[in-house]
DNA sequence: TCGCGCTTGGTGACAACGTTACTGAACGAT
DNA sequence: ATCGTTCAGTAACGTTGTCACCAAGCGCGA
């Protein structure tokens, strides 16, 4: 029916017309309501998604109950890697979580297959979205390993701030996005205070002086 | 000429035998000295290498100079995901690097096209690649995000020890080898020293206990 | 609306890790 | 034998992680 979706994604819309039209009939749209899991430890999924509104995080959690989050999928992004994820090995702990509700574009297995099969472009698409989520994942080791938490907190904060100033996260939250304990933000969070970059609030923080952070982010690899 | 290297690749043992033979026809044989950078910033490889004898190692190399190594490519498998890598983003930092001499089949990225498009059998070997070293690097992130250093380092140490019961290594190597500082290293193995797992000399470290090394090893996700 | 329990945040003490700065030993080349 | 380079050891200190505990905020049912 609605097959215009397609032009929500710049990778597919060059699309061979027969492919394009393959695509649209054999997949369907679902609707996952926020805080869904949508794969982890037990569940697997059978279709690839591509992400029509809505975001997903993805995250990896320790035995010991410790979270970090790995990347997020936004809408015209697919979600292949966590999918490729689970061929492999059964030991994966990742988990994919819908951050708000999310619609979203199914595509069963088989299908794509066949569509990385015959179309050149699709299969274009496809390993751009690999690429893109290995570099990422080479940088968030790059940051654990290198950086200084509250530069990457700083840097943290400025990419939640979308717009509206305001963060919305638990010092818990904040602390899963950088694979730190939450004592750690707290005591981040409360000298960021002490300078008059921020002002906090149970379950929120309220950005007071951008430019402060953003010189402290901007620290990063000198 | 020599077709038979197909067999060294379980994933491949299958193949179509019309897909089988345009394989060998258009790919080559290369051989790299021990020490080549295979890519790295300013080098990008036309080819896809599945090795058939040696060793490369992929690591990360931050800009203030420190390196993490991120996994090790070894005969039998292939080195797709880092060719992929190249493609999405230039600001990536990562480089390979011949560990011992390496032979390798290079096949030209026209032809890996092909392949990909033509061969479930090649599909599924390329794929279940990819979802091998995310695995691997999630693994990573976890590890470096979450667990002590003195236990990554036994675990490394039992690693390395192929057999000889000798590891070949400075302290800088190890401390790479784990994204950590050589001073750290340095400070571990005297301790491990002091226990008698080990017995260190200049560029090299001869395990004396590997059951010690190993208990601390196990302590992992207790 | 009061009290109870849960979540969230604050803090101090200490352990582990990273950084800086420096030292000396081991090795290779000439 | 000497020199320069690489490698390893160490002390001091700053940063981050862990543990233990407490207090404030909030939701919810009595």
């Amino acid at each position: 029916m609605n097959a215009d979706w397609i032009e929500q994604f710049p990778g597919l819309s060059r699309l061979e017309p027969a492919v394009r039209d393959a695509l649209t009939r054999k997949s369907s749209i679902v609707t996952l309501r926020e805080g869904s899991v949508i794969f982890g430890p037990g569940k697997s999924p059978e279709n690839l998604l591509l992400l029509l509104d809505g975001r997903v995080r993805v995250q990896q959690v320790s035995e010991a109950g410790r979270e970090i989050v790995l990347y997020r999928v936004e809408a015209g992004q697919s979600c292949v890697l966590t999918t490729a994820c689970l061929l492999a090995y059964e030991d994966y702990s990742a988990e994919g979580i819908a951050e708000t509700d999310v619609r979203a574009v199914a595509i069963p297995r088989p299908v794509f297959d066949d569509l990385v099969a015959t179309s050149v472009t699709f299969r274009t698409f496809i390993f751009t979205a690999y690429s893109r989520r290995i570099t990422d994942l080479f940088q968030i080791i790059e940051d654990i390993a290198f950086q200084r938490v509250d530069i990457r907190l700083a840097q943290k904060l400025i990419d939640l701030e979308r717009g509206t100033g305001q963060i919305k996260a638990t010092h818990q939250q904040l602390a899963a996005e950088l694979g730190t304990a939450r004592e750690v933000i707290s005591r981040q969070l409360g000298e960021f205070q002490r300078r008059g970059w921020i002002r906090q609030s149970r379950g929120s923080v309220e950005i007071a002086d951008q430019a402060g952070l953003a010189r402290l982010a901007a620290l990063d690899a000198v």
